[in-house]
DNA sequence: CTGAAAGCGCTAACAG
DNA sequence: CTGTTAGCGCTTTCAG
């Protein structure tokens, strides 16, 4: 591999100016600027980013750092942050944590020694420790789950779209809803959760009925099932999330139980499958590509600006959409 | 930020002491080792990955840059690579390409220049350019779909499961199927497409009915309408994975096709929805979770040891499994 | 076993 | 406008 110093030699300069030609600045004499081109592609030369993130101390990378890869909602986000980044020349590196606090942690530790230029987090918890970003002045933005920091974030109002799919549940008919909750640490999660139970408790003389689950397949099954088998159990569910919502299908389905006459379900997140199942899946859905791009927005006008801003919050509103899941048929 | 200048003079020792210690060097003296530790940890002191990166020339990071993150297949992947990775003490950084070459490219530079211990790579076409990570002697294992270059590969044998999916069809009484095959330029997507026309030919007398499009819901649902406004159109569809599925699904029902009269469906992936669309899809599953552990298996045996190895070729089955959407029901 | 010192490859003052 | 030079923070010979 080529180094800046063997490009300098073959086109007769310092390694000076032929750091400058590459990057961009102007004021390089373009006859040199052409040598120092033609020699750096004659070479097969590629600046050392290592070495050139030590020096400047910052790296043309952001870290987004969430906790489910597979589901939908945060593949969306990606691709939001993705769009914007790369608009502005950056490069988004994707980090799993798998609802794990260890791999957040350790994630949060790559993309401090990697010295990205900024990371954008959906921490796992409210604890979630970020001084180390924070210390090392690394422009961070929050998404979709609240940290107990004031830092930029990017939140969905879940409360509102739970309350307003619980209250859909009851006007449709349904007498004895039950929430099938995420994990007890996850704001968003317990902000559904108070949503539903919101709606529950206005429309009066209801039981307040619900489960705590990790926001996984198996999470939602193993969730519906304590449900179903209640003494009395409920005739409606709200879900948390999609991912959770495939277990509950999974536990419904087994039970026989017909969606529509037997029980009615209405789950958050607009997952590209959700109009597919039978009966197609009444949801709450949030505008997670719109969740990405704004908090790639803010991120980049920190890490480009650089100047020290008043922490920012942007929420987005959910929306709900009535397919068939949610709606009771006449017997 | 400390400096492990900082910690050597806290703890009376030189940097190169807390390096060793730092780095598990057993020759150190104990009463040396623990005063560092201590240092280190009192000032908060961590190393800076950059320049340990720079010097050591690697990181202890992966890079696994694959086409669709919104694509069950490969989130399934990711986690039988971050599964291994992690065992052996590494991150895995996912680089979402989306099928675009000029993103693949911009992720393998910033590999190189990453410096990143190994990369796993699902080309975009069998001709993407790696030979700077060549170059660069960076360990690189390829999966999903081929390269020509002689490299470490995990691919799974999709002609087979292709052929087997069609026959089943036939078998099943359909007439007259087609296939929705991916784009051209994947070598997964021609497999899968010769894999039809093969069981096509064996059973002799039928018409080869296929369409190529990109590999998402949209190039699915397109396929799918171009095929069914044939003048005589396929009464069954092969499609070429779970993506493409969504968007054929959309298509049949705008049409009001009942599947298992009007058409008959099977896909490529088991993704986590097919048993519950109605009816259940049939599907050619591929052992995603497998293919990524195995790469990372490959990927980190080469890291490790760091002595050059034969190019290595792993190939594993698909599975076939039958659902409601491929049967044929009595009208 | 420990320390001094030489870089890894690049950028950014600072001179000229 | 261009070159010289001093590091960025760490690891690793090489002496002692």
């Amino acid at each position: 591999m080529p180094k800046i110093n063997d490009v300098a030699l073959a086109a007769g300069v310092s390694t000076a100016t032929v750091s400058r030609v590459l990057n961009n600045s102007k004021t390089v004499n373009a006859e040199l600027a052409d040598r120092v081109r033609v020699a750096a592609h004659q070479l097969g030369y590629r600046p050392n980013g290592i070495a050139r993130s030590l020096r400047r101390r910052s790296s043309d990378v952001i870290a987004l750092i969430i906790n489910d890869v597979s589901n939908p909602f945060f593949t969306a986000i990606t691709r939001g942050v993705e769009d914007v980044a790369q608009r502005s020349g950056y490069s988004v590196l994707l980090c799993n944590t798998d609802e794990d606090p260890g791999k957040e942690a350790t994630y949060l530790r790559v993309a401090e020694q990697q010295q990205v230029a900024g990371v954008i987090l959906s921490p796992n918890t409210a604890t979630s420790d970020v001084s180390r970003l924070f210390n090392a002045q690394v422009p961070l933005v929050v998404i979709d789950r609240t940290l107990n920091e004031p830092v930029d974030s990017v939140m969905v109002h879940s409360l509102n779209g739970a309350e307003a799919a619980t209250q859909h549940l009851l006007a449709s008919g349904w007498k004895r809803p039950a929430c099938v909750a995420g994990p007890r640490e996850a704001s968003t999660a317990s902000d559904r959760l108070h949503g539903f139970l919101e709606a529950v408790r206005q429309h009066g003389n209801l039981e307040e009925l619900y489960e705590y689950a990790p926001f996984t397949q198996e999470g939602g099954a193993n969730a519906a099932k304590s449900l179903l088998d209640l003494p009395t159990p409920p005739d409606s569910l709200f879900v948390a999330n999609s991912q959770m919502a495939l277990g509950v299908l999974d536990e419904v389905r087994r039970r026989g139980l017909r969606i529509g006459y037997d029980i009615g379900i209405i789950t958050f997140d607009d997952a590209p499958w959700a109009p597919f199942i039978s009966p197609p899946m009444s949801v709450v859905a949030q505008p997670a590509y719109e969740v990405g791009r704004r908090a790639a927005e803010l991120l980049m006008e920190r890490v480009i600006s650089g100047t020290p801003l008043e922490p920012r919050e942007v929420t987005l509103s959910t929306t709900l959409i009535l397919r068939e899941s949610s709606k009771r048929l006449p017997a």
